[in-house]
DNA sequence: AATGAATGAGAATTCATTCAT
DNA sequence: AATGAATGAATTCTCATTCAT
């Protein structure tokens, strides 16, 4: 499994793998709360309830943590987007499709508090950079994938900047649609839902 | 003026003038450099070609360093907001208009570096989430006039819905316009353009 | 035997013997790279191919490690003395017995790389002080003898000096023969048996 | 000055200057007593009477501190030397020349108790390698050319040779005569002296 | 007995801020 | 006012040793 990158060393028993999960909720956690970089390892250690000196038994530095969450992520995200993109989607009028895509995102990204710091990593440290880079990067393959099903005849690079736009504008938009209750977070995504079908219906040329 | 805010006392001379000047340059390359976290307050001075002792003789902390330089940003956005909202602009057709606005901001956006981690700034630091929600209003308030202005029936919460996504957009793709060259850059802002129009145009002229 | 000493058990199964044998043959190589300070008792149980939870098994701590490599290696060292200061050696004529003697010592200086970090333990670890001690003391004790034997009439205090003199310019000098090649070390070798059969055919001719 | 190399910082004020003497004087205290490996940074900071950060002020790193101190170490031995290898003192009958050269190396020995880790520094960490190799050098190029000027025949190979194991032994013996009263004192140095000449005697074929 | 996970004191280093000169 | 030295809490990471499985 992915997630494996970068650990010092395999868990050999049960206990060890609970620990390498406890550290990697409480990395969530901690990186939710107050980001990477000013996450501590201590402060990690301390909500997975184990010491300083285990977590580094498994990872060899804050680095590797954070990489191996974001590979626990990327596996997550995946997932999401296996089934979302699947076939059947994909023969979606297109309504229909950005409809079913951001509610499944949202979603995602609702229940993943965790998630956003990784995916929103600033540029400062590369380490979080390449988080961010690979999870972004995983997002823009399966729009393009997407787009190239459904326009096959659009230029490449064209559909590779549509990709990065769908995925930018859902990007700064999920957490604003975050930002307040039930009604709140639905008025947005249905705003985010219609601007991307606009722009893409008339891009695409026409109604698909 | 508002620049003032959080210093230690007002420099009666024009050095000591000169001196905050040259301090606020330096934060602003550092900032942009290494972001507002990771950027030390002595690496400002050295930038600032002044000591340590001296910036904190304008500056109580690096908090009111990052405070003072958002006033200054503060006033450049809002001269070129006064700008691109005057009373001749908001009368161009919506395309025109728009077309002259995401060029000037993503002119200013292109030529102040330092702008970017103020603008940007992640939710980590309650300072630096502060400095963004500062310039962040100042965007949206702009916005929601202009829609005002130019659909006066439109509730007002609508009206806000509106002025955030259209700032979310914008502030979400100019990153995306600067990495490139110049062709890219002239493609991305076509893009944000018809996409921002193609959406204000459904939301504002159909059914609410 | 001498080395059980600070052994927490005696291995009653063969299976336990070749344990520790094997963690002082890891221990000798660890040494020799890093030296004993810097070595870390989990290096030596990886390169003894065991865990760190059975060197604890027959080791208390890592100065007993040491500590029981002290008393193998002063066990080799004592067999090489008891061939090198036989009856038959110390009626040979003065070069003759010079030239065994360092060629002896210098090849069991080249063959055990593990000995080394022991016997030129710095002074900074009480435990390796002790463990050089030792060694020291055995070569010590053997000159002495062997002084005693062709200059019986030497006053007890002299006979110790010289024995310490010798002793610690062999010991300051076989490195020096390891620092090149074969030729290096042949005329290294050389000029020691020189140095020290000048001193001592004075010390012991001339006046005291 | 040397002793400026590889410090963070110029001190700009006398207060300064005075601190890293007395950085320096603390770390050859501290590096005296449990050697450059297992002396704390902090340890050689409260020595000094000064802070932690104090020291990280002027010198990035603990090997940073180790060289300046050996750069400081490595003047006073060169005025030593400029001192015991002048013309006059070169022009002395053997014995007298070794009589004066030990007797002073031994007295600098014995005055600088935080000169010996330099001097004798073990291989294991590869600045105090340096270190050591920087001391050793001064030594060896001297006694090189001593006995250049002593023995101008001589073939530069073998030149070398004696210069190194004249210091070799020397550096092996100081230690030997600080280890008692000063009788013992005496009977070491004297043993030394005779050693050296006699071998160097021989080797320089005949009576000097 | 064997394994390897758990522990935590301690080490090097950084940096915002204060203070002496 | 200006300079830069002083401070020390906080951070990352190591390693000898103990303990659960």
């Amino acid at each position: 499994m992915a997630k494996r990158k970068g650990m010092r060393r395999e868990p050999r028993q049960a206990r060890g793998e609970r620990r390498v999960g406890a550290v990697l909720d409480a990395a969530a956690a901690v990186f939710a709360e107050v980001g990477y970089e000013e996450a501590t390892t201590n402060a990690i250690a301390r909500r997975a309830r184990t010491s300083i000196g285990s977590l580094y038994q498994f990872f060899p530095n804050k680095a590797a943590v954070l990489q191996a969450l974001t590979a626990r992520y990327l596996g997550q995200l995946r997932a999401v987007h296996d089934r979302v993109f699947d076939a059947a989607s994909l023969r979606l009028p297109l309504p229909a499709f950005y409809d079913r895509l951001i509610d499944t995102l949202a979603e995602f990204h609702r229940a993943n508090p965790g998630f956003r710091p990784l995916f929103y990593g600033s540029t400062t440290s590369p380490e979080l950079a390449a988080a961010a880079a690979l999870l972004h990067q995983e997002c823009v393959r399966r729009a393009e994938a997407a787009i190239a099903t459904r326009a096959a005849r659009l230029a490449p690079e064209r559909r590779r900047l549509y990709a990065v736009l769908n995925v930018e504008v859902v990007k700064a938009l999920l957490p604003l649609a975050e930002s307040g209750d039930a009604a709140r977070r639905a008025r947005v995504l249905a705003e985010v839902k219609r601007m991307l079908l606009a722009h893409m219906t008339q891009a695409l040329g026409g109604p698909d």
